[in-house]
DNA sequence: TATGAATGAGTCTTCATTCAT
DNA sequence: GATGAATGAAGACTCATTCAT
């Protein structure tokens, strides 16, 4: 009966074009170079970062990374494509046996928050570095992102499929509940400095991200 | 009786050193170099910046340029100071002469939103800019962000005066609150693309926003 | 009247974008730049030369170098700019006084051997090295060279202005005579090694393009 | 008796080692490189090409190639060899059958004429790669060339044989009359762009080269 | 013999910063 | 104080060659 929700078609994958012929060994080598990569890149950002650390923490040779790559751009792009699918099937796959609306959509919206967490790195590298990415990687990747979205609005009209909601609240909720979580990678520094404990934090961000489904439909 | 709230104690600027002397100049100067940068990092990030640029925007010389500054790192150190003492001074003046605390929190909130609107370029600037700062910069930017977070949680507290509230749940909501309209910089695309009007966009987050106060009192 | 023979209209240099200002200074370093340019791609070649050697060579260090010029490339049509434009002018010059018209031809064939001859290494060099030249500069060298060749069809013009012949000849003759000096260079080894001394070989060179003369009127 | 007149005594080829054991494979695989290289250099020259293009051209892979070579220059070198021994054999067998001297000697210039514009891609880059020989293909190479002028030397002085003429001037004719038409390659653009037929550009080439026979006995 | 992945030395180019005038 | 030319360290990327399988 075609796609169910939240499975929507998924995008071709920008293709990267390489010398080698070999696609396990490929897809082994990008792993490594994403990994290294992550590391190098949220330790000093994507311009500070040179070529050959990456390479070196990915624990291959400039010229064998080159073999994998075309240039230093790939590898953001890289890294986006894989930290944009980990996020996204995270959610996924934390509601995937869930039928009830209400439980799937606070599932997918505390696994949204604990997933920012964990790659906090890498999330604030990605909102960060977006500038670096070619327009033809740009638009792929804004386009998972919305898909991300979409996701959640989904989630959202399902919950309040009994109501006469406004779809366009409903829209712009979704966009909001998965953007809120990122306040620990921008904010890191004050939350840090005002609160003791970094989960009562994301305790008081999940009570505030579960209140703001109240915004839906309004007073 | 010392300072009105909202007023704390100032944190010293920090000083970069020049050679010039006269005071009047040093400060026409750098808000020639302020405006350039702005210009210049709007467009291409600090990094893709290049110093020539900058000081052609700016109507300087290289040379000159550097009689204003020591590294490239004090632009943008002259750009964060800049704005958000801008950031902060809009929401002050706006509500200087406001006295209800109900009116005074939803026109600074309001104002908030507006003024991150408005100065979207840079605001998307300074928070992905941080990495380049050195470290005094750094701190001495999140000593900045920080009052201004406890500026609205003074607005908060005052607000829930009668009431018996979680100080825990002013101060997230602080946060949470001055940080959420930063999404029309991050969320851009996926925002102009999803809505049919920008207007419609900032009168939700608005309202979100204002709903979002009412997670403090809880349930 | 317009311009005299010879004289046609010169083709706009192309422009080599420069941030140096002072017009002085750029024509010295750039004939600075030209001529260590000649030195090196004499010795190696356009690909073998590093841009370190050509600047080492031109007295300047590598930022400065690149403050003149802006690839590699600008550096070979500066030379093919430099040298064209010699051998034309040692050509326009020599015949400047003479108006005989057997005087001017013979004249500007001599020295245009001569010139050939003293200039061989270069000379060399250009026939060589047009592939690293990008499509513009080309062009506009193609468009050089051929003035250059339509100077002799003129002086052969005039000297056959009383009789009845075929500038379809003329214009062959005026190619074929022009080229013919450039065996100095192609055959160099083979020349030196079957001559005992290069002024015959420069002597019966010029002989045999005078004598060619006679193969436009025909038989 | 010996050899008859043109087929002077072969220059060893230089030896190019190689691990393979079967000789006609070496051969085959080596015409391969050739056709592969010829396309690739013709198309960009010495340098621009890449080993990696060459072998793809030549259906090798890198690893196979680099069993039949041992240095990028080796390639040159083949080519080189394969090329002036074409030109050479299509020279000799065009007068194989022929007696008078001066049928021998006009059939072999017109058929260098023709030999240079087959294969002016070729001969192009024969003229422009020399550099890139080390000196011992270098010195091979020139000694092949020096044979074919010589060969044209002897239908010279079979053409004289009954006059008086000057040796060094049949030498030095010899050298000119097979170099000339080496202008098609070199003055391709011009020659298209002020010719309106090719054809009528190798008549009068050929024309012009039969009339530069007459230089030899002087006026 | 063939394959194709790995290697790393070598090159062009950029740009923040300095300094003589 | 202003000017703008000079400096050179640093970084992305290429490619001939090797070698394990």
């Amino acid at each position: 009966m075609g796609r169910a929700k939240g499975e929507k078609r998924e995008v071709a994958r920008k293709e990267v074009k390489t010398r080698i012929k070999n696609p396990k060994l490929i897809d082994a080598r990008r792993k490594q170079i994403i990994d290294g990569a992550i590391k190098v890149f949220s330790a000093k950002g994507f311009h500070a970062a040179t070529v050959r650390e990456i390479a070196e923490e990915a624990g291959l040779t400039m010229g064998s990374l080159y073999n994998y790559i075309n240039t230093k751009e790939d590898i953001i792009y890289f890294v986006y494509d894989y930290i944009t699918k980990v996020l996204r099937d995270e959610v996924r796959s934390a509601i995937a046996d869930l039928t009830d609306p209400e439980e799937r959509l606070k599932t997918a919206l505390q696994h949204n928050l604990n997933s920012v967490y964990e790659h906090q790195d890498v999330v604030m590298f990605i909102y960060k570095a977006s500038t670096f990415l070619d327009k033809e990687s740009l638009h792929e990747v804004l386009t998972r992102e919305t898909e991300y979205i979409e996701l959640f609005e989904d989630l959202l009209s399902d919950y309040f499929r009994e109501m006469q909601v406004d779809p366009g609240r409903i829209r712009l909720a979704a966009d909001l509940l998965t953007y809120i979580p990122v306040i620990i990678t921008f904010r890191r520094w004050s939350l840090r400095r005002r609160f003791e404990s970094m989960d009562v934090v994301l305790q008081g961000i999940l009570d505030f991200v579960l209140h703001g489904i109240e915004f839906i439909p309004g007073k």
